[in-house]
DNA sequence: ACCTGAACACCGTTCAAGT
DNA sequence: ACCTGAACACCGTTCAAGT
């Protein structure tokens, strides 16, 4: 019981109460050290799974000792919320001197993939509770986004068609990301064809009683967004757009 | 503690035996009952906050009697799943004779107004782990795709490309439809415009420093999708596949 | 065949301490 | 000021019964 005396454990056979009881000195925890451990958790596990016991235990700290930084586990998401939005801001690359059009056919398209590269960022970016990015401390969402949009009225956009151009291309991104991390976290491929794999038998019902899903079924995936879906439907919206430029 | 003798309870003070400890009969719990009472909750509380324990209490059964019919929470959730894709389906509208744009401006404009309008439905077709329509027992889904590819094939579009455009406009459109029940459920208003409510420093630094965002300001919404940036997105969209056909 | 409570391993959080 | 375990009210689920 004394955890003043360490060398009294007798080596082959290990005092419990010595392992167990020692209690962590004063600055051995902080805010910086739990949340990066909570994204380490993330990372190997899922954000779903991240809770205050688990982190604690991978500390070695008492569950309790986290409610010191932070106040709710909610505090903590938060917080890790606002290192992601960096997180992704850094890693979103920056194309000059493009045309306004391929411009943002990169864009997105770098979006799409840094969100379905990296769970952590797509999860709490795309899949948590609502984020309103403006107003967080940094402004580096701020500087992007106005350079984004900047790029659409330099392009000759009207202000209300620029900002609804940007506004429905990042629907559209984070619609189809979320689809397929859906996928992934329900255990299922998202790149699974809908119409492949059935028996013949249902194969031949599906082309005789439904003539449209028969002729087009090379092109169905069960999460509507493969990487040819989604430039299927970005290169259409950048298609629509070009119509509001005069010429 | 006799069960059988409900008239011996003294009127002015209730015997808490005997209210409490009645054990059902035979036939009075089945998964219909169970089904209809998850919905009733999910509806007046959250489809998130349902527990297995406070469905029971509602019930006036022990927790364990739900677990014969339904073995898993999981398959609880599944069996309503199979009922809300039947109830989404019955919901929407069928609009004859009308031109393929028209048609599907109509169409997902439908679908958005049911999601947003019925929050059960659209936590288990939208914002739940990843739905696979295709398969359900009812060939409702199967009919109803099949309609619609068949309106986009006979518009004159490839069968690829009235695929991909299908699958387009879904994505995008459950893709607005995520962003604003996410504000809901994270307790902002979805309407809420991005730059308004700001201090006059705030408001002006935003002029000075970005003017982009400056220029268009009044067209910036917090999820980006009220329903006349929905509408402009899909007419953008509708614009763009009008290209695919021949003239 | 159906319904039951006790019990288990989890969870987030509070509280009254210890140092 | 920081760290702690005990305790609480929840959760999903299992099990060994009762009828």
């Amino acid at each position: 019981m004394q955890e003043s005396a360490p060398m009294s454990a007798i080596p082959h056979e290990p005092d419990p109460a010595s392992t167990r009881k020692k209690r962590n000195p004063r600055g051995s925890l902080n805010a910086e050290v739990i949340l990066a451990e909570a994204f380490r958790f993330s990372k190997e596990e899922t954000v779903e799974a991240l809770s205050m016991p688990k982190l604690a235990k991978r500390l070695g700290v008492g569950v309790t000792s986290l409610y010191w930084y932070f106040h709710t586990k909610e505090e903590l998401l938060q917080a890790m919320l606002s290192q992601v939005a960096d997180d992704y801001l850094s890693l979103l690359p920056d194309h000059e001197g493009l045309a306004w059009d391929e411009h943002f056919r990169r864009y997105f398209n770098d979006m799409r993939r840094i969100f379905l590269t990296h769970d952590v960022i797509c999860d709490f970016l795309i899949m948590r509770t609502h984020v309103s990015m403006i107003g967080s401390d940094s402004s580096f969402f701020m500087d992007r986004l106005n350079k984004e949009v900047g790029i659409l009225l330099a392009a000759g956009f009207e202000p209300e068609i620029a900002a609804r151009a940007y506004q429905a291309m990042s629907v559209y991104t984070s619609g189809t990301v979320q689809k397929v991390r859906m996928a992934e976290l329900g255990g299922s491929d998202p790149n699974r064809k809908m119409f492949a794999g059935l028996d013949e038998q249902t194969q031949q019902a599906i082309e005789i009683n439904y003539s449209a899903l028969g002729a087009t079924q090379d092109y169905w995936n069960s999460t509507y967004s493969t990487w040819n879906d989604f430039n299927f439907g970005l290169n259409t919206i950048l298609d629509g757009l070009r119509m509001y430029l005069p010429d």
